[in-house]
DNA sequence: GATGGATTTGACCAAGTGGTCAATTCACGT
DNA sequence: ACGTGAATTGACCACTTGGTCAAATCCATC
């Protein structure tokens, strides 16, 4: 962003980038409504306000935008997932992550139903991390709550499940937001209400593992 | 499958439950994977073993077929939601309401993902549901736990972030069945497995909701 | 074994799909 | 002002889509 002078195609570029970006949203917006299948590029060209022809310029495909559209949530949610280190006391550390992993979904839902959709039509295109990447997150960070487990520090349970849990709960707040609004009143959750939300959830989870 | 004569079309009407059947459950699993826009009458058609034309005479349009479907996922969602009222003891509608909802996403995980989907797409077939019979119903359970509040039975809490996480747990062995596969060695959950989890969830969550 | 409604299905259609391409326009360095 | 590569886009293509239809076939009844 910054163009000062010597750059080769300062404008130019910036051009690019406002276009391909207009693209990117668009494309993460019919995404995360009809999946992949049910997207259309004529429909997301539509929604960028730019002829379909034009699309083909900046995304060789429509896989090829689908994939460019998931790498980066994969990327967001790798960060949020960082939350959960950041502390060595477990009630710190979960709750540190149960919130990033809140305002995430708060912040961009979009994400999170495109995330959804790819694992309901059987996650062709993120699989390889699900098996990776992911197996390995959640292998690690399995071995740091046995150990609080051992400590007496929280009660005993699978770890596994715990993160599902979690997971659930968070996406839940994002993928279901339409369902949510339906049950208040036809609004969506404000900030405060969406914040007590959050808290509560932090709290009964966080109460629920506690030992007694 | 009684076909003990007298009867004025057995055979006939008998053959015809059946295709109309193969047709419907069809039509789920495809609904459940492409989402209403992703999939197709002709690879419904295909996985029933029927011409697609076939299709066209047992349901009119692929917008009937999907409604005949998302009919019977009210129906049993409301099944599972009676078992909350089964009991007058916070712990034990609770348990039994937990239960219930993950036996639900366990026996019928394309349904549960179908729900999924059509939030997702903004809940246009559904919404009328939302709007009435599910917020009535999650208003009068509000009710009934902000008496348990009361009576000091349950930690106090806004009920229906309460039912949010139940829902949102439950729905995720459904609907993130392959991510939850993928992160199980490639397995899908044995029955020890799921019984687990559920007896891990109904426990957190009880002992989340405990006054101290 | 003839009748007639229920059922089946191949052929077809208009509209929509992802993607291509050549012709054009743009903006920059000379 | 001009040349050049980047960017734009209308027209087009082969294929798929949901849905129709009329001709064929079935089968309980008389």
């Amino acid at each position: 962003m910054t163009d000062t002078a010597p750059l080769p195609r300062p404008a130019r570029s910036a051009g690019r980038e406002l276009k391909e970006k207009g693209l990117f949203e668009a494309a993460r917006a019919v995404f995360a409504e009809e999946g992949f299948k049910g997207a259309t590029t004529a429909e997301i060209a539509r929604r960028a306000g730019v002829p379909k022809a034009n699309l083909h310029y900046y995304f060789p495909t429509k896989e090829a935008l689908y994939r460019a559209v998931t790498e980066e949530i994969l990327t967001d949610w790798l960060g949020a997932a960082s939350s959960f280190d950041e502390k060595d006391d477990p009630k710190e550390a979960i709750t540190a992550y149960i919130g990033a992993k809140m305002d995430l979904a708060r912040a961009d839902p979009l994400g999170s139903r495109i995330w959804a959709s790819e694992i309901l039509r059987g996650a062709p295109v993120i699989k390889d991390f699900l098996e990776t990447t992911l197996a390995e997150w959640i292998a690690s960070r399995e071995a740091i709550m046995r150990r609080w487990i051992e400590a007496g520090k929280i009660r005993p349970l699978e770890p596994r499940y715990f993160f599902y849990m979690i997971w659930a709960t968070t996406q839940h707040y994002a993928d279901f937001e339409d369902q949510i609004r339906a049950l208040n009143g036809g609004a969506p959750l404000s900030d405060e209400q969406f914040q007590k939300a959050k808290a509560q959830v932090v709290d009964t989870i966080l109460h629920g593992i506690t030992p007694l």
